[in-house]
DNA sequence: TGACAGATACTGCCTAGGCAGTATAATCCC
DNA sequence: GGGATTATACTGCCTAGGCAGTATCTGTCA
């Protein structure tokens, strides 16, 4: 039973959340919040809807999300000219700085996890999690 | 960074996540309540002492998610003889019922997963990660 | 014995995600 | 053009986990 793999998963994902956590608080950030800078700041989201979309998101706890990370003055809502449905985000100067910051964070974090294995392990592991995701999502 | 081991890590555990939910919904179950009434069933918990230990689980989030499995009707909280700070926590008919069904699901869902991957790479994967995790714990 | 430390379960308050329903806006199609 | 469908963001209600504080109980040790 321990052995299963989704246990493994979870565990190990959960090591590696409490270490992100951690080294998140001092920034007073959650996990899920920092996802959401990193989305912006790296342009790979402008939008509630690209964020729901890259992230699987529900848009409920999208709207709820947004509305913590923005009361902290990181991201503003702006009204988007082309589609009078939508919300256009922008960081603000202090989401700005941050972006940095985390991605330190993340370098870090994902070092230190390789960093158990040999570098050979780390591919393999690296390897077999994207064929096990991809088979998953197919499977869908 | 889609590369990143936490970020494939926590992909594959969404999946196989959703999959697990999809499959406990008949039973009117949610994840965490399953594994409540796998811990009971095999004897490895009788008190939400043990569970929390066993789980790593937090004791205010024990108490609540207890709360909504004995509305359920599929456990009992007993008083203990010996240590009147503590509850023993007891299956009814019901709760025991499930649990053959349970270790089936469980049983498939890990066979879904292990059938993604040829049996050298499912037992690679296995090894990889409970290397990991132990890695990460011993860092805590 | 009696104060004190630790354990146990619980409560309140926070973040967080999912689902269903709603209001508004855009789009499609007749 | 106008009605139906779809998209977007949001709200309410649910489960869920973490942290801090509390009441009660046990065990220790001075």
């Amino acid at each position: 039973m321990r052995d299963t793999l989704g246990y493994l998963i979870g565990n190990v994902r959960q090591e590696m959340l409490d270490v992100l956590d951690r080294e998140l608080a001092p920034l007073d950030l959650t996990a899920a919040q920092y996802i959401v800078i990193v989305a912006l700041a790296s342009d790979r989201a402008e939008s509630p809807k690209d964020l729901c979309r890259s992230l699987q998101y529900d848009t409920g706890a999208m709207t709820r999300l947004l509305d913590r990370v923005e009361s902290k003055g990181l991201i503003r809502r702006l009204a988007d000219g082309e589609d009078r449905r939508c919300v256009r985000l922008e960081l603000t100067a202090a989401g700005r700085e941050l972006y940095p910051k985390l991605l330190k964070i993340i370098f870090e974090l994902n070092n230190r996890a390789r960093g158990c294995l040999t570098k050979a392990e780390a591919d393999t592991l690296e390897k077999l999690l994207k064929k096990l995701l991809e088979k998953l999502q197919d499977a869908t």
